[in-house]
DNA sequence: ATCTATTGATAACC
DNA sequence: TGGTTATCAATAGAT
């Protein structure tokens, strides 16, 4: 009920979790309220962010509910019985093995590993699972060397300008006729306003990636740092 | 949200209190599992119908979320009983927690999801193990389609060698003059002992599968179920 | 936090 | 109860 439809399935951008957290966290709880109005019922609810920060709403008080839920589960008395308390700890550790050990099995199928299970269909979804990983794994990477390169441009343009600005000076201290036989600019650059062409990297990859035949040589592309206009060492500029 | 707006206040009328009661409470119940799910909450709900009767959801387990909550206000803490065998079941199940949440991590980065915290390092061996993972899924899921083929082609060539007895057998009966000019047999098929040609169905793939570019067409490769010499069903064989 | 297009929940009815 | 429909409320996505 938004703009969109979205999946039933955890949100993986945190802000927008966040602040979806917040909206139907409001929601759910004007709900259970209203619930407990209009139809004379005791509700009580709790709520765990992902931080661990506790929300809860109840129509009497959140102690009263849990004590009537254990009182009904006739729980309560038992649970201060420590043979009791052993055993809920074991049914815990229990639960917790048996999602330890679907987990483990779903992850050992990720890896490609105990697939003897599977039927074509199953294979097909995980195929298709792990195509899509890829796809943001690689992605992902991509940015990040995108990222750097734009930071190398940043810097790169930076002790450009910074060589210029100290031509100039030397240029302007030093004999005019200097200029052009001596020059420690390299490359003839020209002197103008236009001298600032920015220093370019960039990166670029295989297009037509093949998959199927992936070498260790094309694993991460290749990447060609080009610098358009080589800047030198012989000046020492601080950015 | 229906057909006409209404106050919040308890409904007088005790059928449509019942009936709303189950309608919101089955609505409250699913907004919770909903934010649960999206969300990554914990989140537990307790209702208490009017006539006492329990209902209740968890993300994890009412208990969980009730002893989270007491552990949370820390109001809990001299009632436990700290028995070293209560004290022995905790740990065992913090280090599942523990464990739980490790290979949950780790799931979520093979699932191409949460790579924030990586390098491009890390990415480029998720980026390795994921390619890995997806040649063993497919090598799995060709190896059952080339299995199924097999079959196929091996209960193909039975049919095949009792179409000829079979035919052996009412060439023997009718007259030879027949034979030739209403041969219940395909194609000209000759009856010598290089008649059982293997009927031969092959799966094909295209082999330069472009992993950049996957279509839905191209999720399976092309099957091509080519029989070499077609059996007509014009005979019903036992196999 | 605020704004809407849209979906989802549900009040009334059967 | 369980289904249908008209309507309102919640909220996803954008700002």
């Amino acid at each position: 009920m938004g703009r969109g439809k979205i999946v039933i399935r955890r949100i993986d951008n945190s802000t927008s979790r966040q602040v979806t957290f917040s909206k139907r966290r409001k929601g759910l709880l004007k709900k259970a309220k209203e619930l407990s109005i209009l139809c004379d019922a005791e509700v009580g609810v709790i709520i765990f962010s992902s931080t661990g920060k506790l929300y809860d709403f109840a129509s009497t008080s959140t102690r009263t509910v849990i004590d009537r839920y254990n009182k009904t589960k006739e729980e309560h008395q038992q649970l201060r019985n420590p043979t009791s308390e052993i055993k809920f700890w074991q049914r815990e550790a229990a639960i917790l093995s048996q999602q330890l050990q679907n987990l483990q099995e779903n992850h050992r199928q990720m890896m490609g590993e105990e697939l003897s299970g599977l039927g074509v269909k199953d294979l097909q979804n995980l195929e298709s699972q792990l195509e899509m990983s890829l796809r943001g794994v690689r992605m992902k990477k991509d940015q990040i060397l995108m990222d750097e390169i734009q930071e190398l441009n940043r810097k790169g343009n930076q002790i450009h300008q910074a060589n210029v600005e100290l031509y100039k000076k030397v240029y302007g201290k030093r004999n005019m006729n200097d200029a052009n036989k001596d020059s420690l600019l390299t490359n003839g650059l020209s002197f103008g306003e236009d001298s600032n062409v920015p220093v370019h990297l960039q990166l670029s990859q295989p297009q037509q990636q093949n998959y199927e035949t992936p070498s260790r040589a094309t694993k991460l592309g290749y990447i060609f740092l080009h610098i358009v206009n080589d800047f030198d060492t012989d000046y020492i500029a601080t950015i």
